[in-house]
RNA sequence: UCCUCAGUAGCUCAGUGGUAGAGCGAUCGACUGUUAAUCGAUUGGUCACUGGUUCGAAUCCAGUCUGGGGAGCCA
């Protein structure tokens, strides 16, 4: 008998019908004679419930080593349940322990825990319904990004993880090194002699593909990135991680405007995706994570963003109705406080601000023809902040060294990023998301180290 | 890195100087349809660590470690 996926059963599996299945125990409730078991395989929030009578042989023996967290599979017959809460069950025939989990030790208990606690319990939280449902829907969101793109004939690029350029100087670098630490061979100045390690140079893990993006943006038209990125910073907050997933797309003979254009459409997409694909998990979250995901979510599908100008930005935050902690004035970035303002209370939906000041963005950004500001982008989500990121690049030769140098970076190191535009330049436009913040936004879920299987913060890699 | 709060039973927490507590879980028992099952009983502790104050410290003080929330940095 072949072994079928739980979800499926639930979905189409008929009265008479004999089936199998494999899974683990989430709950067991005994009843003289007989006693209810619900397993669950991760195809679904639901597990399919198990009957077992004591005519089942060895009963009392199987029931007492059918405890939580027990893998099991389970052949009989599906029957129309008698009681509520599901359509069908399995009247058990057949049971087969592969492990047991002693219920002493076992630290899931019935229960609801709390997400502190299952971040230290990083091997067993994916049996839980949230973290089942989070993994669902990141898993989702994934698929969907690459449809998306693909839909309109972007590239997939498979951005180098191990980069020899700290090229937009994101923040600081994981070194990546082959040298013995204990024995660091120097230079006669005493220096790292980096030209004894594995590349013969100093290498890093990347914080970001774009540029490299951009230079197969430079060939194919329209990429895509989508893997993880580094970020060696001492960040200790909900929305920060050592190790998270970008996407960054990159669009040649783009300017700003398509370049919003495209991440509205492509929100809307994923969204519109995750709604209908893990209709189930969506309700979990709304009732149970934060009763405004599914309103948002629609929110987001319905309208059209907020586009103001950073320029029209500070002018809203001068005449707030409210006192902030950081002060507003124009050539200052937002903080995270004006950012929620102008999202959560303000248009109360994602906000899209454009043209910031030349001085507190990158290099790379097309630099206005005042001068002042650059066609930057950034998409202030409620509740998380700055979601996308993006701009339009600057496609000029002189302009962009010039840029670099006022910055003080090395034009020397950028010589291949230079060469695209002394070759075939043209105007071109991308972003970045932060893939974790998108599921955070999705879930509501208010911890981002909940979003990713395997979280990695400072003094955090277990597991 | 800064601010702030916390660390007591497997989990969630109460306990503000004088014999260590509750709920849940787990275990055992009862129950012929449960679904956070219900009812009864039982079980459960290096009070984060180190040092100090005191006749006496979970409690007061100092330091350290770990975690939460917020900020900065950013995605």
């Amino acid at each position: 008998m072949t072994v079928r996926r739980v979800s499926e059963i639930l979905r189409q599996g008929q009265p008479d019908e004999a089936v199998q299945i494999q899974g683990w125990v989430r709950t067991k409730r005994e009843s003289k004679g007989f006693a209810f078991v619900e397993v669950n395989d991760g195809s679904s929030m639901a597990g399919l419930q198990v009957v077992l009578h004591q005519e089942l042989p060895n009963y009392s023996e199987t029931l007492r080593r059918l405890s939580t967290g027990a893998s099991v599979e389970v052949s009989g017959q599906l029957v129309a349940s008698q009681g509520k809460g599901q359509r069908i069950e399995l009247k058990a025939e057949a049971v087969t322990i592969f492990g047991e989990a002693d219920s002493e030790t076992y630290p899931l208990q019935k229960k609801r825990h709390s997400f502190e606690f299952l971040r230290s319990q990083g091997h067993l939280r994916a049996r839980t319904n949230t973290f089942g449902a989070v993994f669902r829907v990141r898993n989702a969101c994934a698929t969907a990004i690459h449809q998306f793109f693909q839909e309109r004939g972007f590239l997939w690029v498979h951005a180098p993880i191990i980069t020899a350029s700290d090229c937009e100087g994101a923040g600081e670098m994981f070194a990546v090194t082959s040298l013995d630490l204990k024995r660091v061979p120097l230079t006669e100045s005493q220096a790292v002699d980096y030209s004894q390690d594995f590349f013969g140079r100093p290498a890093f893990l990347t914080v970001s593909g774009q540029l490299e993006a951009e230079i197969m943006a430079m060939a194919f038209t329209n990429v895509y990135t989508f893997g993880p990125t580094f970020r060696a910073e001492n960040s200790n907050t909900s929305r920060h991680l050592a190790e998270f997933w970008m996407v960054e797309p990159e669009m040649a003979f783009c300017d700003l405007e398509g370049d919003m254009d495209l991440a509205e459409a492509f929100l809307k997409y994923v969204f519109s995706y995750v709604l209908t694909h893990c209709a189930e998990d969506m309700e979990f979250f709304n009732a149970r994570i934060d009763d405004s995901v599914l309103s948002t979510a629609q929110n987001i599908i319905d309208n059209e963003f907020q586009r103001i100008t950073y320029t029209e930005a500070i002018d809203l935050l001068e005449k707030a109705d409210r006192t902030f902690e950081y002060p507003v004035s124009w050539g200052l970035d937002l903080q995270s406080e004006h950012e929620r303002y102008l999202a959560e209370e303000l248009f109360k939906r994602p906000t899209i601000v454009t043209h910031y000041p030349t001085q507190i963005k990158a290099f790379y950004m097309r630099v206005d023809d005042d001068e002042k500001t650059v066609r930057a982008m950034d998409v202030l989500a409620p509740k998380i902040g700055e979601i996308i990121g993006g701009s339009q690049r600057e496609e000029r030769l002189d302009v962009l060294e010039r840029r670099i140098q006022q910055q003080g970076l090395d034009p020397a190191v950028y010589w291949w990023y230079l060469d695209l535009r002394r070759y075939g330049t043209v105007p071109h436009a991308g972003f970045g998301l932060g893939f974790e913040r998108l599921v955070q936004f999705m879930t509501g879920m208010g911890n981002i180290r909940d979003v990713i299987p395997f979280p990695r913060s400072p003094l955090s890699a277990e597991f």
